[in-house]
This record gives C-alpha cells, structure tokens and sequence, in this order.
DNA sequence: TAGATTGTTAATCGATTAACAATC
DNA sequence: TAGATTGTTAATCGATTAACAATC
C-alpha cells in the first residue's frame, strides 16, 4: 500500500523529468550521495516545492528530512519512470539536416532512446547510412514500421508530404509521433503527438524579445 | 481610442500566432477573402474561442459578423505583430548537424527571421560557409554580435561549452536566446530564454506514450 | 428577419506557490 | 534538542472554456 503513485502526471512535470535525470546524474558523478528539492530547484532556476511534488511523484522511497533523497534510488526510480531501460525506439523519416542532426544526436542514448532507422524519398539518399543507421525509401514506411515493431515515429519532412508520411507510419503500427513538419496533422484521437514547430518557436522568442522592448517598462 | 490593446499576451497565444499566419496565407493563396475563428478552430483542432480571442488580441479591426475576418488585414495585422517586416536577425553558435540545419531552414523566412551567421570552435569549420552564411571563429562572438548588431542569439554547442557561449553573446549585446544544449544555462533576469531540449522532448513524448500503454483504460 | 459569428463576462480547470505540521 | 527538509492541504494564479447578449 506504499507505492500508490499518482495515476498520471501533469504533461509539464513529465517535460521536467527529463532535466532532474540529467542534474542526478552529473551530481552522482560528483561524487554525491544524497540531494535535496531545495538544492535541485536552485540548481535549475525551480520553485522548490515544485521539485519536491515532481520528485515524491516518482520516488519509490520517501525523502528524508534533513538529508534529502538517496541519489542512487531516484536515479533509479527515474529511469525506471521513464522507460530509459526499455529501449524506446524511433524511425525518422525526411533525412535532410534536421533528421540529420536527430540520427547522430548523443544524448537520446542516456534516456534509452534511440532512433534506429531513416527514410527518404529522394533515391539518391535512400541506402546510405547516416551514423550508422540504414536509410530506406520512403515507400517502406508501414512495412518496415511494422516489421521493425516501432511505435514512435518523427517526421522532418517539408509541409507538403508530412500528412502522407503520417498516413503510411499510421498504418505501420506507429502510435507516437515527433512532428517537426509546420503543419497541422489530422490524426486519430488516440495517437499521441508532439509538434516540435521550429519556425514558431523562434518567431515567439523574437516576439518576446519585442514585446519586452516596447514594454513601457516593468 | 480603438488601438487599445491588451499590454501583454500570453506566452501560449503568442506560440499559437505563427501557426495562424501560416494557415491564414495558405487560405488566401486558397482565394478566400474571409475566414471565421471557428473555421480556423476547427482546421488547427483548437477551441473556437480561443482563437478567437488570439484574433481580437492582434487584429486592429474587429471581426464581422456572418462572414468572419478580412483575411488581407488579419494577414497583414499578424505580421506587424510578429514583428514579420522588421528581419529579426540572430546568430548561430555551434555548426553541427542542428545547427546546420537551423541555418539551412528555409521557413524562417517567411517570419521576417534570418540566421546571419555561425560561430564554431573548431578552426576547420570557421572559414567555410554554410547555405552561403560565413561561419565565424568562435573567439569572435563577442565581437562579432556586437558589431552585427545582433539580439538574438541560437545555441547548439555540447554543453560543455554552452554556458561560455551564452556568457560571450551576452557581452556581445545578445538579450534573448534560443538554447538547444541540455543544461540550464546563468542568465541576468532581463535576457530572455527559450530552452529547447530535444532529447527531453523526446523522453517525454516516450513517457506519455507509455502512460497511456499502461493505463488501466480510459 | 433568421442565423452565423462576433466580443465579453463569468465559470472551470490545471498547475504553481504558500503555509504549516511532521520528522529525522 | 534545533534545524533542515519533508509531504500535504489550502490559496493563488493563469489559461481555457462556457454562456450569452450584440451585430451584421
């Protein structure tokens, strides 16, 4: 009766989850046994309570006052959250520099991540390797999506062909997508989806940037 | 008396507004001259009002009723907004794979927002050019921004050496910056940042996955 | 006119933060 | 013990959604 965990976690906690791993980690390898919220949350710029409710949603043992949590347990605990020991694999499919960039990108490997295969539609692209990860015609989507038995799919192809990629990795078996096309994808309620829009990212920063100038003043 | 608009806009709208240009361009290339916020509500799967209420924020004319929004002036409205007409311009640190591919983007420039340059650290890089942008030796940024002029700036370096970086472009006049390396970098309150973690992104889309997997059922 | 669509005011929802008693 | 740190309950805050009167 001890591990009754919330059945689900708000959607900005699991966005943080993530960077906790990454602080644990660099504070083990500093040699450090135990951690506190406060620390974390100092370290990252967080509200300390924050830390603390995001922190106690994963731990499978309860901090300890005066000392804080056993680094040891939580990393654990927080791989194990995460699913960084059940080997989540991606297919990407657009291999210009953005999926690129994804295909020889270190850091999903520390969270279990990988991505294990690309396609294109250009032919002159289409068996290369690229980090060395095979590189198939975009005609074998959902045959290779389901052959492969992935279930998490990124699209970094332009606008214009992102709906029908979509399309063959939904036939293939994929459930999650990583979506970088600046588009709308029509999808079914129970897919779940990620839209990565690069383009409104930077023109919110830049709005921000402008709307912080033009501010009366604060 | 008419131009009073609300002073500031909420970081989520202001993330939305870059999506709605793009549909709304794409409507008037249609040949519409109109478009009503449920119509646009209904394509980009929000809630009605919501886009409504993002409309209104930019719009220097009111909606009409029975017909919607004059596309030509939503258009135009949500440019000067965004700031689409002043070529908000930044610089790139770190010509990997990601950042050469945010240099090759070509939608950027449908926003008005243009990478000029790149800095690498690695004397093999610098001198080259890359979608025809020269890229720089690192141990120029301060330089270099302040020169250009410069307010934005992009980091997709290791972490290792992003702190450095940031600390450089700051020097340089830098105010917002767009961070890709997996750490949260020292900042005064006054600069504004947009942290862009891919590999948490992906974990987290990884996790919502598996939430819904081990769901008992919905 | 009738009906679609608007803008606005109030209700809801969800996440963050504050307050505080409990514990090693 | 004293003090840092915890977990929990309640208050705040901000964004989304619902309700509805106004308008072409």
């Amino acid at each position: 009766m001890d591990d009754a965990k919330p059945l689900s976690i708000s959607r900005q906690s699991l966005q943080r989850m993530p960077i906790y791993l990454e602080n644990l980690k660099k504070l083990r390898a500093a040699g450090k046994s135990h951690v506190s919220a406060a620390f974390l949350a100092g370290e990252l710029g967080l509200h300390p309570v924050q830390v603390r409710k995001d922190l106690a949603a994963v731990s499978s043992v309860d901090g300890n006052p005066r000392i804080g949590f056993a680094l040891a347990g939580l990393i654990e605990d927080m791989e194990d959250f995460l699913g960084c020991n059940n080997a989540n694999e991606a297919v990407v499919v657009g291999v210009g520099n953005l999926g690129r960039a994804l295909l020889s990108y270190k850091n999903f490997a520390g969270y279990g991540l990988s991505i294990i295969a690309g396609f294109d539609s250009d032919p002159a692209v289409a068996g290369t390797t690229v980090h060395g990860k095979e590189i198939f015609s975009a005609s074998r989507i959902t045959e290779l999506c389901g052959r492969f038995g992935v279930h998490i799919g990124i699209i970094t192809t332009p606008a214009s062909s992102a709906q029908e990629v979509c399309d063959a990795m939904l036939l293939g078996g994929i459930k999650a997508i990583w979506n970088f096309a600046p588009l709308h994808l029509n999808i079914p309620d129970d897919i779940i989806i990620t839209n990565e829009n690069l383009a409104a990212s930077f023109a919110a920063l830049s709005g921000r940037l402008r709307q912080q100038r033009d501010a009366p003043k604060l």
